[in-house]
DNA sequence: TCCAATGCTACTATTTCAGTAGCAAAAAAG
DNA sequence: CTTTTTTGCTACTGAAATAGTAGCATTGGA
């Protein structure tokens, strides 16, 4: 279970009172695992227990308290096949790919 | 000083071995307020404390940390003014800007 | 000279994460 | 219908990261 607050949009997350949806979202993304588990949910359903070796065989408490959260802000959810993306996770999903390709510029430029 | 190991593309980092300069940006976003930070330099440089206040007030072992983290990834740094972005954190933070208008999405959606 | 602001280090308390073991339910195999 | 496997998950312990507070050395005015 999720036993630390989760930072709804609207209301104050962790630093940030103002209650602004872009603080929800930097408070969520903040978490470890939480990109992470998105990215790997990107081609398709995954198993708890694939998810968790794609994730490099991460705790299955955190997985679970991460899925509990991702399943709270409705960007994942339990459907055939195991855990995956919402629409709406797999539209935040989607805002990242460009950062893949930025990110091998930044790699080449910090080699 | 950051003790932790840094997430270098191209080299292994926690959870990865594949090198992906994805998987480096993954484990450094996934850490607690390092994109706060890079949001809160978006309008310029702040300096040490103002940075401080504008995160809701971290400890300053922490932001220490972080801001070396930052510096050694060469996405922000110190210049007149204080700590600002450099313009390879600039880009960085232009990725995300689409995501704040994202956000308001999601929070009219699960709200 | 005094004072306030700045950048930062040190230290303790609390929270979060890692790592392992194992159990109940469902599915697959025989 | 049994016997295995697989799956999703909980429990527990130790390690690591973060929060919270105090304070010091330096800088730049008044």
């Amino acid at each position: 279970m999720a036993k630390t607050k989760l930072p709804k949009p609207g209301k104050p997350v962790r630093g940030s009172s103002t209650g602004k949806p872009i603080m929800a979202l930097i408070d969520l993304m903040g978490r470890r695992w939480i990109l992470r588990i998105l990215w790997e949910l990107r081609c398709g359903p995954l198993t708890f227990r694939a998810l968790q070796d794609a994730c490099g065989g991460l705790s299955p408490s955190v997985l679970n308290g991460r899925l509990a959260e991702l399943r709270e802000m409705a960007l994942a959810g339990t459907e055939a096949g195991g855990y995956a993306l919402t629409p709406l996770g797999q539209e935040l999903l989607t805002q990242f790919t460009p950062l893949s390709i930025w990110a091998e510029k930044w790699a080449k430029a910090i080699r």
